[in-house]
DNA sequence: CCGGAGTTTGACAAGGCTGTCATCAAGCGG
DNA sequence: CCGCTTGATGACAGCCTTGTCAAACTCCGG
């Protein structure tokens, strides 16, 4: 009574199925495999025996003997920032059409040994490839212990760089160089901007797209017009402070992000502003929030879901030849919503 | 060359622990899961080979012999609902603590092969144990697959008990209840009510609640205030216009949630009236999109972090004696901010 | 100093799959 | 009909750990 077709509890193995089959466990594995080689014949007997057992390979002892994994990872600094949604939704449906699992795993960027953290879960050997996601796509710390320990990963929106690296990107800068100009081009010229958060690479390059519009318009640069906020929706809060109580305040304000952008919309009803006639508001992402907050919001939007689907492409290929593209520019796409319109004269 | 503390690429298995501790590879296995019966001075020279070699044991391996896994899986039907993000939040850190990895996979409520792709995933073997998320708390489907594969579950917020089935929720009634007397306390006599997705467990006893407040106070249900929503926000504007347009409109409107609210919210701008002068309005779930619409919803707070968290306990902790709590309840609490007032006279 | 109980350790067989290599059958040119 | 190549299949080791069971050692009372 060791094993065999004994319809007990446990689930079938491939030596069962071979058995009833009438081939070697070798055999059906080719099968399950999709190895060439093997009669058409043979093909149908097996896996007429594996729909009659409804025989699942042990994703383990697969792993284990064949040294990959059937598992992804997704690295997040913080799971409840907008795009998180949109990355797994994008990931997880991929993962399904290439036969993976995508396993979740968050990392603060100040945590202590977080290269630790990170190495110990590649030395489990758990992981077929990671998806970084922002801030940590540009984290010294993370990318260094990916580097030491040999793991393919991809980086979601990194800001800077790094050669013979996975990277999937839009061009952030060009997407807000096109809002800014989709604002000016509406009339404004006082035209507020809450930068992003230092640490994630995006906020960066739209900044730097903000003002390349500016000077393309030939409006000079306000520097009071520019504040420091954080991706949250509380640093948008301060910082739309600031801008609203400006003496000569802004007729438009492009947010970096939906989150603050939000904010905006909340600070300047406060404020007694009506948007868009007092103020236009643009964001940045097409968040759930844009749609959700009143008047909607016009934003960029960045295809995340996309974004990360073809993440999981590029690790689901085999490491490829050295010249093969690493790196993937999606088109983003300005959503012009009821926040913005022209100013008032 | 076959193994050995040769430093190459190879991370460290047990084997080379073992001879670098001058032990057998069992007495690694001991120290490393902690079972008893290891002197502390060779407890220590087998820690000190591990940190010598920076070996981690490999999960497959371990997986496979041990016949457990040490992945917990969470099943959403829809990853960009609000609670997604709590949850995993929630779940992630108690997984780290108990060390659990987290994976996500997806089952829309309507596909199909439903029940066959639930069993799959179990049968792959990978999972300790699954999080069911509503609103496949309640699909029979997921239920009776999860059930014939003897893998143990716990579901989140379900509507209907089932014997012998871990659960974790809050008390939807009672919280609904206490939603629609602050109302009421507040002065409302006309309270529109949106009902929440039919599929999910919640809605039907937040609905119940309501009833029973109303009753509680002595009002009279007028059945033209409750209207059917699917706890999106777009049905959530639906709803709102059906209560809004009625003759004789009532002073507020408690929605099943916080998407639903949000969509009250701005489908009263849309009319011109004020929140919460002209009208007020209450959610559900306290979801970040409570606090960044404005005005900020009075909401409830579902602990939604700690319901995760006490799912990973649960699964956790082995199955117990027949006689285990095999149900969670925990706190709400209403969250009052600025949505909410006393009606106009 | 002995027998027995309890503690500490190790040898070895799983566990389910893939990789390597050998084997066997079929096809083909001469 | 022979020898060779190619295609199809199988036997078996190996991946890295845990579980089982036996061996060795320690401690104790008698």
């Amino acid at each position: 009574m060791k094993r065999g077709s004994m319809n007990g509890q446990k689930p079938a193995n491939i030596h069962d199925v071979a058995a009833h089959a009438g081939v070697s466990i070798k055999t059906v594995s080719r099968v399950l495999n999709r190895e060439p080689n093997v009669t058409p014949k043979t093909r149908d007997r097996v896996l007429d025996a594996v729909q009659a057992l409804s025989y699942r390979p042990n994703i383990f002892a697969r792993s284990l003997a064949s040294e990959r994994s059937f598992i992804i990872g997704v690295i997040f600094d913080n799971p409840s920032a907008g795009y998180v949604a949109g990355i797994q939704y994008g990931a997880l449906a991929k993962c399904r059409e290439e036969g993976y699992h995508l396993l979740v795993e968050v990392f603060s960027e100040g945590e202590k040994d977080l290269g630790e953290r990170v190495l110990t879960l590649v030395r489990e050997s758990l992981l077929h490839g990671i998806i970084v996601t922002p801030p940590l796509s540009d984290s010294p710390e993370v990318l260094s212990a990916l580097k030491e320990s040999g793991t393919r990963f991809v980086r979601i929106a990194p800001e800077r760089a790094m050669p013979d690296t996975l990277e999937v990107r839009i061009d952030d800068a060009k997407a807000a160089f096109d809002m800014t100009s989709h604002l000016i081009g509406l009339g404004h010229r006082r035209i507020g901007f809450i930068i992003g958060h230092p640490g994630h690479g995006a906020a960066n390059q739209r900044f730097m797209g903000y003002k390349a519009a500016l000077e393309n318009a030939g409006i000079k640069l306000d520097p009071k017009l520019c504040v420091q906020g954080y991706f949250s929706y509380q640093s948008g809060m301060e910082a739309a402070e600031r801008l609203l109580t400006l003496k000569n305040r802004p007729t438009a304000i492009f947010a970096s992000n939906d989150d603050m952008a939000a904010a905006v919309l909340s600070t300047a009803h406060k404020h007694g502003l009506r948007t868009p006639e007092d103020l236009s508001v643009s964001g940045f992402d097409d968040t759930l929030i844009a749609q959700v907050v009143w008047p909607k919001l016009t934003t960029c939007r960045q295809p995340i879901a996309e974004m990360a689907a073809q993440a999981v492409s590029m690790l689901a290929q085999p490491p490829a030849d050295k010249d093969a593209p690493k790196e993937a520019l999606l088109e983003h796409e300005l959503v012009i919503r009821e926040s913005t319109a022209a100013p008032n004269a």
